[in-house]
This record gives C-alpha cells, sequence and structure tokens, in this order.
DNA sequence: AGATAAGCGAGACGGTACGTCTTGTCTTCTT
DNA sequence: AAGAAGACAAGACGTACCGTCTCGCTTATCT
C-alpha cells in the first residue's frame, strides 16, 4: 500500500505525489456506503463518485472493491471497543465484555459485520482483518488476562485464550448470528460467569 | 409465483408440473458451486449450466440467486451438527459441543460459513436462516438444558440461553471469526467450563 | 405455413429470435451520428444510446464499432451514385461521372469519404468495402464500357479499366483530397475529356 | 507552437532550453508507429513511451496526437514523390506520374494513406495537409504544365487543373480506394493517355 | 380426442457494473 | 523554464452477469 519510503529510500519520490486528499475521501465514501448497505450492494463506481473521484485511481491503489471497504473500516474503526480502563485487570475485563456488547450494537459495530460476513470465503482477506484488526485487540485482552493471573484475581493455570473465547464468543455468537441481542445485562451475565469460572 | 395451493384450490394443477428433477439438479449445482467459492463469486448462470438448466427455470422458483444458495444448503445441511445422544442430558451437551466442533471443520460447516457471512446486511435472509436452520437446533439444545436441570445435572435457577450461548459461542467466535482452530481439545475445554460453571 | 419437414433439421431457430427492430435501430442510430461527426469520434455508447439498445446487443452482432458503422453505410447506401439511365451507351457513362460527382457533394457522399478514410490500415475492412460495396458498381460500369464499345461509340481495344479509372479517378481524387471541389462542370469536362480520348 | 529556436538566439533565455531531442524523437516514434499500424490504433502513450518521453511534454508541443502523426508525416514526406527532372515539359510530367505511382505503393505512401485517412471529418487537419503537403506538389505540377504549353507541347487553352487532376487522380483513385495496384504500367498509360488528350 | 395451461431449454434483450485503457492536464522534483 | 515521472478526472472500452422475455416444444389435466 503505502509506507514504502521507510528504510533507506530506494528512489525519493518522482512525479506528481499520490493525493492523500483522493485517498482519504474514497475511505470516506467507502465507509458512509457501508452504513447504508451490504458491501456487495455496493459498487465501486459509488463509491469513486462518492469520493469525487476516478475509478481508475480508486483501482490504482486497491486492487478490488472489497479491499478499499476493508481498509475504510479499518480506518474508521481505530478505536473499535474499547478496552476497559477502570479498577483491577479483572473489573477492566469485565468492561471490556461490556464495552465490546455497546460497540457491536452501535453503527460500527454493524458495519464491522458486513466486513466479517465478507471475509468467509476469502482467505487473504480474513488475514488482513486478523492481523489488522483483530490480533491486537486480542493481544490487549491477553495482557489484560495476564495482569489479572499476576494480580492474583485468576487462578495460576488460567489458559488466556479460553477465557478470552469464552468471554467474548458468547457475545461475537449473538452479534454475528443474530439470534439474540447482545444487550448489556447479557454482556454482564456473560463476564461474570466466565470471571467467576477462572476466579482463584 | 402463484396462488399455489393455497385457500380454495380452484382445481389442482393445470399445464405441466414442475420439473422436480431440475429442482432438485440446482440445489445440487448450488451446493457444489459453495464448496468451491464464496458466494459472491457464484453466479446464477454458472448454476443454471452446472444443473443443465436454464436461468429462466432458476429464476421462476427462486427470486434471487442468494436464495438459491441459501436453499441449497438448508436441503444438505438437514443434518447439521448432530445433537448428542449418549448418556446423561449433560453428557448430550458435551457431546453436542464437540459434534458441533467436529461439523464446523467439515465442508459443510466452511460452506455454512460462507453462508453466515452472506446473512449480514440482509435481515429477510437472516431471519430465513434463524428460522429455518438455527431455531430447531437451538430448540433441541434448549430440551437439553432442560432435561439436564430436570435431572439435577445443573442448577436450577440455570438460564438455558445464557449457558447455550456460553457453551457455543466460542466455538462459533472461533469457527467465523477465524483466529485459532475450532479443534477438539478446544471444544472439550470450553464444554468443561461451560457445564462446570452452572452444575449444581 | 412451415411445413419444416420435420427430419433432422435439428438447428431450427432455437431460443429467443433476435430482434430485427434493435439491429434497425442500431444501424440508423450508426447512420446518424456518421452524418454528424467523423468515426473515430463516435463512440460505441453513444451508438447504443441514440439507439435505445444496451451496449452488449451491440456487441453481440457486431465485433467492432468500426463493423458497425461501415454496415450502416452499406445499408443506407444500397443507392449510391446512380448509373446513367438515358441514351447511349457513351452518354450514360457521361451521366454516370455527373451523378458520381453529385453524389460526392451530398451528405451520403460526406458519410462515405469518411468510411473510406476509416478504411485505411485495416485491410479486412477495406476487402469488405471493395466486395460489398465499391465492386457492383465497377462492374456494372464495366458492362457499360463494353457496350458502348460493342455499339461503336468507343475504340474496339479500349481498356475498360483504364477508362473508369480515367472517368472516375478525377472525381474520387478532389471528393477525397479535398483541393478542389466536385462540381459539375468538372465532372462535365473529366468525362468529355475522358470519352473523347477513347472515343473512336 | 512556439517561438522555438528562430535564428540566432541561444543566449539567454532563462531556464532549461527545449530539448529538440525530444521533438526529433516524438516524430521519430510517431512515424515509426504509423509504418505498423492506422492511426485510430496509435496511442499518445505509445509514441511517448518509444520515444523515451513524457506524455506531457508531447502535449506541450501538440494539442491533438493526430497533430503529431501528421507533423511526422510531414517531416519525413519532405520529399514525397518526387517530380520528373529530365527532357521536356511534358515528358517531365510524365515522369512525375511514374515517380508518383512508385512512391504510393512504398512505405511512406502507405504511411499517407493512413494520414489521408485519417483527415477526412477534420476540417482543420485537411487543411494543413492540403496547405502543407499538396498545395506546394500541385504548384509545381501547375509550374510544369504551364512550361508544357509554352514550349508548345501542349494545347494553349489547356486548363491545368483539369490536367493534373486527370493525370493523378486515377492512380490517387488506386492508391486509396484498393481496387487495383497503382503499377508502373498503369501510371504510364495514364500519363500517355492524359497528356496525348491536351497535346497540341 | 382436443383444448388449455403451465413448465421447459435456448438464447436475445435492456441494464448495470466490471476493471482497464486512453486522453489531456496537473503537480512535484530534477536539470 | 523545460523535462521526466507519474497521479489525476473523465469517460470509452468490451465483457460479464442480472433478471426478464420470447420462442418453439413438451407434458400434464380438463373438457
Amino acid at each position: 500500500m503505502k509506507a514504502k519510503t521507510a528504510t533507506a529510500a530506494p528512489s525519493k519520490t518522482q512525479g506528481r505525489p499520490r493525493s492523500d486528499e483522493a485517498r482519504r475521501q474514497i475511505l470516506e465514501a467507502a465507509y458512509t456506503l457501508l452504513k447504508e448497505k451490504p458491501t456487495n450492494a455496493i459498487t465501486a463506481q459509488q463509491i469513486a463518485e462518492e469520493a469525487g473521484v476516478s475509478t481508475a485511481t480508486l483501482y490504482r491503489w486497491w486492487k478490488t472493491k472489497e479491499k478499499v471497504l476493508f481498509e475504510a473500516c479499518l480506518e474508521r474503526l481505530k478505536t473499535g471497543p474499547l478496552p476497559g480502563k477502570k479498577g483491577s485487570p479483572g473489573a477492566r475485563l469485565h468492561e471490556s465484555a461490556c464495552n465490546s456488547a455497546k460497540w457491536m450494537r452501535s453503527e460500527s459495530g454493524r458495519v464491522m459485520a458486513r466486513i466479517i460476513g465478507g471475509i468467509q470465503g476469502d482467505e487473504e482477506l480474513r488475514r488482513s482483518y486478523l492481523a489488522k484488526f483483530y490480533a491486537p485487540r486480542r493481544q490487549s485482552q491477553r495482557r489484560l488476562v495476564e495482569e489479572a493471573i499476576a494480580a492474583g484475581e485468576l487462578k495460576p493455570g488460567t489458559n488466556p485464550e479460553l477465557l478470552i473465547d469464552a468471554l467474548f464468543g458468547p457475545l461475537f455468537f449473538r452479534w454475528i448470528n443474530g439470534h439474540a441481542p447482545v444487550d448489556q445485562a447479557f454482556a454482564d451475565a456473560v463476564a461474570n460467569a466466565a470471571l467467576r469460572m477462572f476466579a482463584r
């Protein structure tokens, strides 16, 4: 994508530089459309038009429409669900689950559900999603669990992976499967149950 | 569409009857294609050609390509993940989770993941999925939980919904999110944890 | 009635028959545009839109835009420059030259000049032009020359090819090269000169 | 265009001087491409790439691609068909016709046919063609005719325009229309006929 | 038996989107 | 100031797919 210069600058920047304005407009337009309709109902020309850009420019920087939509999400979802901030590590884990539930119910959450749907069957996109979106969040959750273990809130032998999946899996399940709402009461109950299970 | 049987049925069915052969071929072709590629890479003409049928016939019976693919799945996935069969209700719940994990790793599971992905952003399709595929399975799981409660294996106040989501949510999470494999050890651990949590 | 014999004849006309309406509209639209601008300023989509047809339909029947324009001309220029009708064979040749000049100055003539221009460098198109447009006219001119020889108006050893090129070449020259108008006085003078040259 | 170098003003001229190298390369590249394909198959980027030049440079000096191709021809065709050199004015006219035929069969002739084709429907280009390419040659032919009249080889009342068109028209006709080759025998026969017609 | 009615495969249709290509302009850095 | 590189908007290219339609045929039931 970009960056590339980095290191030793193999060949400065010949020619007209990429319009960052255009890039921003495209991602913004993509996100706007994602709020309205699912990925397969969005066309490259719609994005281009909405962004005031030619389709050629769009395709110069992204191989496929899907990658545009994906990057648009990443850009906007920099925040994503907020990790817990207050209290002990255990309380912060609990808060994280509640924040995740809240985020899933938000517009961003709805948009992200569409992206996750579109990822099924495209391994490259899935790898991107895991690496760029999910992995960092998972990592911070893992740290929190380890802190909680260190603080004596969780059993010493606790498997962090298992705990995290037990904590967020049920929320994800309702979010994507849609059989029931991801409300606060549910998030609270799930977090209580999961944390109690591994509590000292 | 037409009146079909419905109300007063003025007279069975005049004219040539629908070719069940065609219907079967279409669904089979759709499923075959689903095994190879994600829904958005499958075209109505591919299905029709593979089935040796005209697109007109396809569209006579299904409004959209997506509904064909969806129905093709339902047809084939009559089985889906098998519920537990042996032992106490609790053991059967545990077995159900393991069977689900096994099914998620199977070809059927991979196909279904694509369908669930395609469902995001199409509420009608999601309703169909929930009503025709998910609800019956959920219902049988709920019954199992109630039996377990009645048998004294689970706490009297156990919330069946919470337990089921705690039991299958983490599996679903790994299946769709893809951050880790849905292997047997994981299924076993999750089932143990969830059931222990609500055990008497 | 069709009779059709029923025997082998597997071909017949399967499927929806080609819309002759569409074909006509496309050729008409192409011709309309040719009156306004040169071939390289006409786009396939313009033709399609003007014809109220999709570009797919256009490309289904013609490989390239140029072939559409060419066929549109042939269709319309069924008439082309009229051969002489009255008087002796020699007088008819003279009249033919004058009619050609008149036609070259007409709208049809201007359109045809564009087609002939577009033919340079595309041997396939040139062959089509020669075979379908030019050859029949040349043939009738040749006949006329032979009649004139038989009638004793022209020298017995007259080379028909040479005479025809001498008669129409100068008109064609001014028409395509454009250094002077192809007016009636010029056509008359050329015809007089050419015919006198080979006169008995 | 621009002031260009003008006579002897290599002096000050702030900034980098125009690369005459670039101009030459562009025209050469354009001509090279013209030998291979018709004008409408040649793109501005092809010319630029072949010339090792940016398209911006190309467009700085020429308004359109067509003008580049046109000028490339003019540059190379400085020679064009050679006028007759030896003998009486009449003999030189005859030789001119034969030289024209020879040139039409040459590579230059084939390239020029494409340019003339491209000129149909673009009046500005046609004017350029007439003024810069055709007019000088026509003028020298006219002079030759007048000399022949003065020398008594042609009838006193001979219309030079008519004679020139009668002499070169048939060659042009075969060249552009393509119904027969512009061979030497034909050129010879046409020249004989035309000159005899107006001979004293 | 004949009429009526729906289903069928083939394939053309108008429409829309695709992703690429071309045109001529513009921007930045280099010479 | 000119040039090279190359990004840009605009829009045409020719193809693919969508969902509909027309056609000639087949297969049933109803009269």
